[in-house]
DNA sequence: CCTACCGATCGGTAGG
DNA sequence: CCTACCGATCGGTAGG
């Protein structure tokens, strides 16, 4: 009864972030997904518009979530050192907080069709553009080194996508403290000094 | 006249990375690699015998090449140090040397049938081992921090991945100086000591 | 290497 | 929410 509750719009975008995740946008047909959610594939119309709907709102739906945290950590920490930490936890949880959705906003959404792919790629260039000043400002302060801050930014926010691709939950530690080794690795390296 | 002795399969097989690298293999469709090469849709199969067997053959190429760098680095370096550097530059190289293609190794892979699809993924977890054999070597020896020395494998492969992932030539350093700032912000981390 | 064509499947609509 | 169905496109084959 409890499940009666929950709109069937989100129940079909649930499942269709499952999908794409593990098949990938083109490869999901609707049929597909229908038979997911047990509906005929022309009955999912009458709760959305179209597949391209689906994969539109799953891609915004995590570049506005990315986006309001870091505008909350810029005003909320003064350092970068501290900004950077926040933004590695923030990233992670974002990303955990719904794992299924989130491959499609590291790999589907090169499928979105005009204007949204435009409006996507700018949302993602703000996000960069912001973790790259934070890093900046971090070099400038003299608290990081004097790195390239577009490779740093990259490395990072690679080294912290491994982690849905390749995590799988209870197979081994929890989220939170393998963000906190990787954030280790990342400020101090692997070496020993 | 240089261009007629490319094997004509050759030249099908490049136009598919470059296709499924921009597209993703099932966005693909046999029409548009048709036209990319000039040919009718029947024609392709001339040369190949289906379009699972283009997407095999690029997985595997990039596979075999990675393993058989990782296995001359065991045997030509004697420090996990050295072999963890040289096995990055090595990464690089493969990557950069057939940059279309390895979008496929990385993110195509998954369409791959049955039982290819299982022959991979242990092809693939045959690196993972040997580089995290290496990595754990280091900690038993004291060059490395006592690390996760799977999370940290994961951390480095990611941080080599941004790199065909985002990089476009000519618009900023060279690959190789790339990899080099990457492996020293892996090594000694960003923070300043 | 082409024309002609196959059955299957695609996203989506009409109409109730 | 269903049945019935649309035109378009899919990977691939036959036959020359």
């Amino acid at each position: 009864m409890a499940e009666a509750d929950i709109p069937k719009k989100q129940v079909i975008m649930e499942a269709a972030a499952r999908l794409f995740r593990d098949r990938g946008y083109s490869a999901t047909s609707m049929r597909d997904l229908a038979k997911a959610v047990h509906l005929q594939a022309s009955s999912l119309y009458n709760h959305i518009n179209s597949k391209q709907e689906l994969l539109r709102e799953i891609c915004f739906q995590n570049a506005n979530h990315f986006l309001a945290g870091i505008e909350n950590i810029e005003k909320e920490y003064a350092t970068p050192a501290e900004q950077l930490e926040q933004l590695i936890q923030h990233h992670l949880i974002v990303a955990t907080s719904d794992a299924t959705s989130i491959t499609s906003f590291n790999d589907e959404w090169r499928h979105l069709e005009e204007p949204y792919l435009t409006e996507f790629v700018q949302l993602r260039k703000r996000y960069e553009n912001r973790f790259r000043a934070i890093i900046q400002a971090g070099i400038d302060q003299g608290i990081f080194r004097d790195a390239d801050p577009t490779i740093a930014m990259y490395t990072v926010l690679s080294s912290l996508r491994w982690i849905y691709d390749w995590y799988r939950p209870n197979r081994s530690k929890s989220v939170a403290i393998i963000g906190q080794e990787v954030s280790k690795l990342l400020l101090s390296g692997l070496k020993k000094t």
